[in-house]
DNA sequence: AGTTCAGTGATGCGT
DNA sequence: ACGCATCGCTGAACT
C-alpha cells in the first residue's frame, strides 16, 4: 500500500475496472497510463482522440502488490497489472511558477516591444486609457496619429475579449478617431478569432517571456 | 521530411505553435507529446486533464530537421524540438481486431454464463422474447419463475438502452409476471446508471472475451 | 453526407 | 461554495 505522488508514463498489460457516476471494464489489453503530480490518470488506448478511462486533477495513486488504485471522492479505478512493458518517470516536469505574472506584467513587455508587433512607429503609449464604456488595457498612438486599441488577455482570449474590445472600439467610432484594433494573447478560441476576423479585428500572439 | 506512422511517446523540451481553428502558442518547456498510429496527437503539460495541443485521428506527422510537424485539413501543429529528454515506441499497439463481434455473439457468450452472472437457477432462455413493445433482447427463466429482462449493448450503454429496459419491463409489469431488469454491456454511462439506480434496475459487466 | 445529442465532459470566471 | 458560458470539444447513432 505505497502512495504514488511522481508524475510517471507506464505502458502495460493490464485489465481495468473504473466505478463512479459511471462503470467500465477494459479487457485485457496493451494500454498507455500517464499519471501526472496533481493526481490526473489517464488511460488510452491505441487509437483514438479520448482517453478510455481517467481521473481529474485530486485523485490519490497507490499501489497494491499488482494494482495500481486510483481513488477521488465516490470514483475508483482498478487496474490490474500482466505485464510492464515500459516504465518512464517524468524528470522536472512541474508547472512554471506563473505565478505574479499578471496582466499588468505582461503588459509592460508588450509596452517594450510595442513598435516591433505592430511593426508601426509608435510615439506614445496610455495604459488604462479612460472611455465611458471602461478603461482600455493599451493605447498606442503612431506617430501619423492612428490610435492601436489594445485588450491584453494573460490567458486564452475567448469571445468575452473580442466583444469587449469592440465596445472600445464604438466609442472611438463615435468621437470619429481612426483606430485599429488589436487582442493580444497566448491563444485565442475559435469564436473569438472569427469575431475579430468579422470585424477587421487584429491578433497577437504574446507570451510571458 | 520524413513522415512518421509509428506511435510513440516523447518527452522534450520545446516550444509549440498551433494554428487551425483556434490559435495557441507554448512558451518554451517540458511537454509531453503522444503520437497513435492513427495520427492521434497529444500534448500534455505537467498539470491538468486536458490536453494543451492535439490533432484528432487522420492527421499526418513528419519531420523536418528539428520541427514536428503534424497537419490535418486547414489544422498544423508545429513542434519546435529543443532537447529530448525521453523517447520511446509503443510495440504491439494496435486495436485487437475486434471482427464481428455483434450483440447476438454476446448474447450467445452470455448465455452460456448465465446461471453464473445471475446467480440463479435458470431452467430457460429466451433471445429475442416478443412483446408489443418490441423484442427483448434475452430472457431468462429462473426455477422459482422468475423472469429476467435482459437488454444487451455491445460498446457502451447510455440512458436509451436503461428506458429500453423500462419500456419491456413496463409490459411484464401489465401481464404481472414477476422480473427483475437486466442491462448488460462492457460500460454504462451515468444518465443510464442513475435511470437504473431509481428504477431498481440491475446492471452487468459483460465483455467479448 | 449532415444532424443531433450525450459525456465520469473540463475549465475558467463570475456570484 | 455554486452556477454559467465556452470549448479547435469528441464520438456515436440516426436521418
Amino acid at each position: 500500500m505505497i502512495r504514488i505522488d511522481r508524475p510517471f508514463s507506464l505502458y502495460a498489460t493490464c485489465s481495468i475496472e473504473y466505478e463512479g457516476r459511471a462503470k467500465s471494464t477494459l479487457t485485457p489489453g496493451n494500454y498507455l497510463i500517464i499519471h501526472k503530480g496533481d493526481g490526473t490518470l489517464l488511460i488510452h488506448g491505441a487509437s483514438k482522440f479520448n482517453v478510455l478511462n481517467y481521473q481529474p486533477p485530486g485523485a490519490i495513486l497507490r499501489r497494491e502488490h499488482d494494482h495500481l488504485i486510483s481513488t477521488r471522492k465516490n470514483e475508483t479505478i482498478k487496474i490490474h497489472l500482466q505485464q510492464i512493458i515500459h516504465y518512464y518517470e517524468f524528470p522536472d516536469w512541474s508547472n512554471k511558477i506563473d505565478i505574479t505574472m499578471t496582466e499588468k506584467h505582461l503588459r509592460l513587455q508588450i509596452i517594450e516591444n510595442i513598435g516591433m508587433i505592430l511593426n508601426d512607429a509608435i510615439i506614445e503609449t496610455i495604459p488604462e486609457f479612460a472611455t465611458p464604456y471602461g478603461p482600455v488595457d493599451l493605447v498606442a498612438i503612431s506617430s501619423t496619429g492612428l490610435y492601436y486599441i489594445i485588450e491584453i488577455k494573460r490567458n486564452k482570449a475567448a469571445l468575452a475579449g473580442a466583444t469587449q474590445l469592440g465596445r472600445y472600439l464604438s466609442y472611438f467610432r463615435e468621437i470619429e478617431q481612426e483606430t485599429q484594433g488589436w487582442l493580444m494573447s497566448p491563444a485565442i478560441s475559435s469564436g473569438a478569432l472569427e469575431y475579430c476576423r468579422k470585424h477587421g479585428f487584429h491578433w497577437g500572439s504574446v507570451r510571458h517571456a
